[in-house]
DNA sequence: TTGTAAGCGTTATCAT
DNA sequence: ATGATAACGCTTACAA
C-alpha cells in the first residue's frame, strides 16, 4: 500500500481548489479579510468548513516569523494568587487576539527552566514568568541569551526584564499596624525571613510598624515551610507556654500558616481567636478560605498582576528595540476578618 | 538601514559552520545522538552553547510532521482534583520525553472549544481533555472532523474517544453505605442530580444504597450550584426545621457544598457535627481541607487519572490506524474524617 | 560522516 | 483577485 488513501489533512491549496480561488486569497481571508470581497470570503469559509481545514500554525510561525501565543510559566497553580494571575493575563490576552498557554513549574527550578526553553523553541511571542522564589535578590531571570521577551510576575525590579510585583514590605506593615491599632502589643511573626524573599520583605514591614510604637514588642517564630502543618506546630508551641508568655497577636507569613495556627488554637479552649490572640495571614489564598474562623489577610492583586504583566509584555513587543524595561508595584489590601475582629453581630 | 546588524537568531546552519560539521550532523546530534561520535557531539554542543542556538520547533514540526507536545484542556484548575490530573499526566509525559502544555477552560464551553482548536492548529501530538460537564450523556467530545487524538478525562465511555473516568455511582453508594453503617437512617442528598452528570450518578449510587435498607429514608435537597454558599443555604434550611424533622446524615455532592453545610451548623450550637448530623463531601478538594471539622469525603484519583489518560494517549498514538478506543473506570476512595466519625482521642 | 537537496504548509511579494 | 514563487528552519534520504 502506497499510503492510506483516506483522509489526508487538507492544506490551504486544497481549500483554494475547493473554493475555486487562489491560494493567496485563502491566506488573505484568514489574515486580512478586509482585502477580500464578502462573496469570496463566504466561498472560502464554506470550503474550509466542508474540508475541515485547520490551519497549520507551525507553518504559519515559520513563514511569518511571529507567533500569537504567549507562554505563562507558573510557580504554583495550587495557590489561588497565581491562578488568578493566569486569569487576568488570559483576559487581557484575549482582548488582543493572543492565546495563553500555561506551564506549571510546581516550585521546581529545573522544570521552570525546561518550560522556558520549550517556549523559546516554540518561538512564542513572549512569556510571562511567575518564578520560583528563593531568598536571592534576583531570581536568575532569563536563562539563556535567547531574545525571549519576558515579564516577571510577583518579582522585584531587575535590570533584565519588566516586572510587576506586590509591595510585600507594605503588606507586612499593614498587618502589624492593624494589630497594633487593635491594641495588641506582644506580636509574633511566624515564618522564616530567609525562606523566600517576599517573606523577608514582609518581616521588614512588620518591623517598621513595630519600631514606630515603642510599647509594642516583636518576636520571631521561624518555620520550615509555610504550610498548615507548620502553622499547627507554631500553635502548639504557643500553647505550651504560660499564658503570660504568649503573644496577643500573630502575623503569619502565609494563609496556610495562619490557618494551621488558628486550627491549633481552636482545638483547645485555652486560647480564643481573636480575643486572646489575633491572627493574620497573607495571600488571601482560597485554599484557606472559610475556615472555622475566617482569617484576616492581605489580598494580593492576582488578576491585576496578570493583566498588568500582559499589557507590559504587549508594550514590549510593540516597541521593539526602543523598549525600556519598566517596573510596576501593586499594593496588597488588608481584608479584615474574624481572626482579628470578632463578628459584630 | 537594511536590517539590524546585531543578534540575528542563529540557525542550525550557523551551528554547523561554527562547529565545522555538516548541517545534517547537527540535526543528528539533536535527534539521533547514537549516530554521531562523542567527539563530534561535543563539538556541536559547544557550538550550540557558544551561539546560544535554540532549535525552532515550528520548523521541526513542519518538517517532521510530528510534535512532541501534548495539550491538556482543563475544566477547572481551581479544583485540586483537576490540578492533580495535570500532575499525573505531566509526570507520565516526562517519562517519555513529551511536553505538557495546559489550557484552562474555566468551565466555559466556548473557551474549551477555542483551546482545542488552538492545539489542533499547533499540530500537537495529542490532547487530554477534562471537559466541561453538563447533564448531557456525552460531552460533545471532539469538535471538528480533524484527526486530533484525544483522551477524555473524568468522562463516561463514548464511542468517539478513549476515556478515563471515576465511578461516581460507586462513590455515592460508598458515601450512603458509610452513613448507614454508622446508624444514620434519615439521609439527605444535597445537590441537583440534573446539575451535571456526575452528580446524577452519585445520587443514583446513594439511592441504590438506600434501597438495600428499607428502614433508611432519603430526601433530596436541590441546590443551584455546588459552592460553599449553596451549602450554607442548605444548612440554614435544615436549621429552620424542627429538630425532629432534620436529617441525621447529609451526603453533599461536592466538598465545598459539604463545607458550607458544616459551617452553617458550627455557627450555632443547635446541631453538632457529626453527633447530630453527619456530613459527607465529594472530591477531596484541598480548597475544603482542614475546615473546622475535617470532612469525610470521596477522594477522586486525580493523579492516577492523569497518568492513565496519558498512557492511553500514548498507546493511541503508537497504534495508529489499528487503534481501538478503550475505557478505564477508576474507583473513588472513602476518606473517613471527623464530619462523620468523631475523633477517637 | 559529508554535502546536497527535496520537501513540510504557510506568508508575502510581484507582475498580471 | 490571480498565479507564481521565494523564503522560513528544519528533517530526511541519498550518493559520495
Amino acid at each position: 500500500m502506497a499510503s492510506s488513501p483516506d483522509s489526508r489533512v487538507p492544506r490551504m491549496e486544497d481549500v483554494a481548489r475547493e473554493a475555486g480561488v487562489a491560494l493567496g486569497t485563502v491566506s488573505n481571508v484568514l489574515n486580512r479579510p478586509q482585502k477580500v470581497s464578502p462573496k469570496v470570503q463566504a466561498k472560502v469559509h464554506k470550503a474550509i468548513a466542508d474540508l475541515g481545514f485547520v490551519p497549520n500554525r507551525a507553518a504559519r510561525v515559520l513563514a511569518a516569523g511571529t507567533s500569537s501565543t504567549i507562554g505563562f510559566v507558573v510557580v504554583d497553580l495550587s495557590n489561588s494568587f497565581f491562578l488568578d494571575m493566569t486569569r487576568g493575563a488570559e483576559r487581557e490576552a484575549a482582548l488582543h487576539g493572543l492565546n495563553l498557554l500555561l506551564a506549571n513549574s510546581d516550585v521546581d527550578f529545573n522544570r521552570e527552566r525546561a518550560y522556558l526553553e520549550l517556549f523559546a523553541q516554540e518561538r512564542v511571542a513572549g512569556v510571562l514568568l511567575a518564578p520560583v522564589t528563593t531568598s536571592q535578590p534576583v531570581p536568575t531571570a532569563i536563562p539563556h541569551a535567547f531574545p525571549l521577551h519576558t515579564v516577571l510576575l510577583n518579582s522585584d525590579a531587575t535590570e533584565d526584564a519588566c516586572t510587576v510585583g506586590v509591595d510585600n514590605e507594605l503588606g507586612g506593615y499593614l498587618a502589624a499596624r492593624h494589630l497594633i491599632e487593635l491594641g495588641r502589643s506582644r506580636l509574633m511573626f511566624a515564618g522564616s525571613p530567609d525562606f523566600a524573599r517576599p517573606v523577608g520583605q514582609r518581616f521588614a514591614g512588620v518591623k517598621r510598624a513595630i519600631d514606630e510604637v515603642p510599647t509594642v514588642g516583636l518576636e520571631l517564630m521561624p518555620t520550615d515551610e509555610v504550610q498548615a502543618e507548620d502553622g499547627r506546630a507554631v500553635g502548639r508551641a504557643v500553647l505550651d507556654r504560660q499564658p503570660s508568655e504568649r503573644p496577643d497577636g500573630i502575623i503569619a507569613s502565609a494563609d496556610l500558616l495562619a490557618f494551621g495556627i488558628v486550627q491549633a488554637f481552636l482545638s483547645t479552649s485555652e486560647v480564643r481567636v481573636p480575643q486572646d490572640i489575633a491572627v493574620t495571614g497573607y495571600d488571601n489564598n482560597r485554599a484557606a478560605w472559610d475556615s472555622g474562623v475566617p482569617i484576616t489577610t492581605l489580598a494580593q492583586p492576582g488578576e491585576e498582576s496578570g493583566a498588568v504583566a500582559m499589557r507590559m509584555l504587549m508594550d514590549e513587543l510593540r516597541e521593539g528595540r526602543s523598549h525600556v524595561h519598566t517596573h510596576t508595584v501593586l499594593s496588597p489590601k488588608l481584608l479584615v476578618r474574624e481572626s482579628t475582629v470578632p463578628r459584630s453581630s
